[in-house]
Formats: structure tokens, C-alpha cells, sequence
DNA sequence: GTCTATATCGGGATAGAC
DNA sequence: GTCTATCCCGATATAGAC
């Protein structure tokens, strides 16, 4: 469920604040610049969010609730890990796509090292060891390749940030397939691990 | 030569900020916030960079220099192409690495994207046409697996950004392993492909 | 080449009318 | 819930003494 405790002024500004820290960074993008990309003037944005801070913090939220909430529900699902992730990552690179709020790029943000962002941070984390999870069990289960699944976790995450990049962007199955290929013992396996991963059970 | 056209005052200022950069973001680091971690008044840093903006200029530059330089001289080397991204790929992680200045996640600052940078990115987007060429000749040699060139390279210069990660970073050595791992067409050669590669003359 | 002092500007946020 | 007007602060950059 996408931002449904947002009012429907109150996601103009989230999607318009999204796209315009994405593309010039959080701290360059002034509250000014949002309300004239929304068309309103500067204070109006205060009776929607009490601080600009907490537009970013939403949008995190906003970013990680589901791929948070697939990788949950994947845990109790009877399947391989190499399987699990492999759905995971579809689900999250195609939420982060279809999102109206541009998100990828924000996730990395260098801000969200501030106190403030804490919980935000932890959300991150909470994440990364979701993933790290998905890569150690793959890797008992014999479908990962030997790899640290710490720096697994890593560089398959890095990978989320070419969807961001100006220009054209690469576009998830081809992220998947590189993550894929650099992850299992046996590539050749692939189209078979996607097949199982599709017909995965998500509440 | 890293930075042999600087003073050394010039070099701690740029090395200070490179790391508050990484860190904290460019639009979020303050010439006061580089100045007091250097140990002089705020004032003093406009002696060496005539604007805040010249100092991330300069950091993009020493970043991108040796592994345009390599880029540049393995194009006329006779060799395997797959051979010749694998040694780019070492000399500029290590370079990234070595370097008192830390510039992996500099060069993807969203603040790039502003009219003054434009010949930083375009430096960017020469390094991405260098690596492009190296995957495009692999494909053509069969040693680079079926995908599109400036997708892999896009691919393989995110995972730059592992390198710049809070606390633990993912090493070289990792990121060349999932990257080679991703784009070669049979593995297995990856070992005698390194051994090659180390071997390459490099002026 | 570093200091103090300061000019100037832009940013986040609030007050209060409508 | 949006507006105008405004406060206050911090940021970049300059001037001029030492």
C-alpha cells in the first residue's frame, strides 16, 4: 500500500521533492525549490511535514517498507534461498521503478549518516542483514558460489543504484542477471531459479 | 603523479575534504566544517581554491586522472580485451583505495549534475566510453558473455561505490571477483585471465 | 598565507491574515 | 491549507591588517 497515510498534497510534494533530491541531491534542494516545483509558496510545504528532514526521512520509509515487508514474508516461505532472493530482488527492483517517488538514489544519501536519520539508518540495516540472511543460507544450500555474504549483501545493494543514474538506466532484469550470474555456482541454472521464483507465494 | 601540482597546504585542504565529502555530503560540508578540521579560520582555504566548488573540481580530476591515464595506454596494448578491463579494473580500485582522497562515492555526487561540472562529467562519461569499448571488443573476442555494453559498464562502475561504504568496505579484490564473475562467458579462465593481466606492460 | 571583521545572500522555519 | 511577511541563522566569499 503505497503512502496511504499521505494526503493527496502532502504526495505531490513527495513525489516532487523525490525527484528533485535524486537528481541535485538532498542538502542542494531547497524547501523553495519543492513549493515551485509543486506550485505553491515555500510555507505551504510546513502545514504538510513540520521539517524538511522529515520529508526525507518519509521517503526512505517510503523506499524500504516493501522490499522490508517482501523480505519478511519470504523468510517463513519453504523454498531455496537462491530462490527467496532472487523473487526479493524482482519485487524490489520493480517497486523502486514503478514508484512514483524516485527512490534508489535517495536511499544512499550521504545526509541520512546524521543523528537525525537514525531509525532511518537502522531500516538500512535491518535490510542488509535480510539479504545477507538470503545469501549465507544460499550458500549452506550449495546454489551461492563461496563469498562473503556481508560483501555479497553489498555489492548486490550497489547494484540498486544503476537504476538511478541519469540518462538511461539499466533495468532490473538485467541487474538481476548480472547479480545472478556473479552469485551462483551454477548460472545455467538461472531460468530455472526464476520459474520457481515467480510461482513463490506472496501474501 | 597524484596531485604533484598542489601545495601541500592545497593537499591537506583536498584531502580534509574529500573525507568530509564522503561522508557528509558536498552541499552538506561547509568551508567552515573543512577549515576547522584542517586547523586554520575559514578565511584561509580561499587562498588555495578561489571557490568551494574548485575543490570538488579537483578531487573529481585526481580521482578520475590514473584510471583515464590506464584506460588511455592499455587501448594500444595487444591484448585480450577481457584482460585489459581486468587490469583497469585493479589499477583503478587500488588507485581509489591508495588515495588520501576518498573519491569512490565523490564522483557520483548528485551536485556533479550542476552547469559548473560539466567538464567533470564529462571526464565521467569519457571513463564510461573507455570501459564500454573494453566490454564491446571482449564480447567480440567471446570472452565477455552476451550483454549490453554500456549496461555492463554501468554495472561494474557502481560497484565502485562498495568501496565507499560506512564501516566495512568490500576490497578490490571482491569486487573484481563478482565483477569478472558477472561478465565472463566461461569463469574457470578468470585465474589465468588475473595472471595475464598482471603481466600487461603499463607505462 | 593566515588572521579578524564583515558583506551579502539564501535557507529553514514561524506568525498571522484570509 | 495557502498566502504574505518576516525572523534568524549559517553559508560563501571579500577586505584589509599583520
Amino acid at each position: 500500500m503505497p503512502a496511504s497515510q499521505w494526503s493527496p498534497s502532502a504526495e505531490r510534494i513527495l513525489r516532487t521533492a523525490a525527484r528533485l533530491f535524486a537528481v541535485h541531491g538532498y542538502s542542494a534542494t531547497s524547501t523553495r525549490d519543492i513549493a515551485a516545483a509543486v506550485g505553491v509558496q515555500q510555507p505551504a510545504i510546513y502545514k504538510h511535514f513540520a521539517a524538511k528532514d522529515d520529508i526525507l526521512a518519509a521517503l526512505v520509509k517510503l523506499g524500504l517498507e516493501r522490499p522490508l515487508a517482501v523480505a519478511a514474508s519470504l523468510e517463513v516461505v519453504a523454498a531455496p534461498a537462491a530462490v527467496k532472493l532472487h523473487r526479493w530482488l524482482r519485487e524490489s527492483l520493480q517497486h523502486l521503478l514503478d514508484s512514483p517517488y524516485v527512490l534508489a538514489s535517495i536511499l544512499t544519501t550521504p545526509e541520512l549518516e546524521r543523528d537525525r536519520f537514525a531509525a532511518e539508518r537502522a531500516l538500512i540495516e535491518q535490510l542488509e542483514r535480510q539479504v545477507t540472511d538470503m545469501i549465507t543460507q544460499g550458500l549452506r544450500e550449495g546454489d551461492v558460489r563461496p563469498i562473503n555474504p556481508v560483501t555479497g549483501a553489498r555489492l548486490v545493494l550497489v547494484l540498486f543504484d544503476a537504476m538511478a543514474l541519469p540518462e538511461f538506466a539499466v533495468s532490473p532484469p538485467e541487474i538481476i542477471d548480472f547479480a545472478f550470474t556473479a552469485l551462483l555456482n551454477d548460472p545455467s541454472h538461472l531460468p530455472e531459479l526464476q520459474h520457481q521464483a515467480d510461482s513463490l507465494p506472496l501474501p
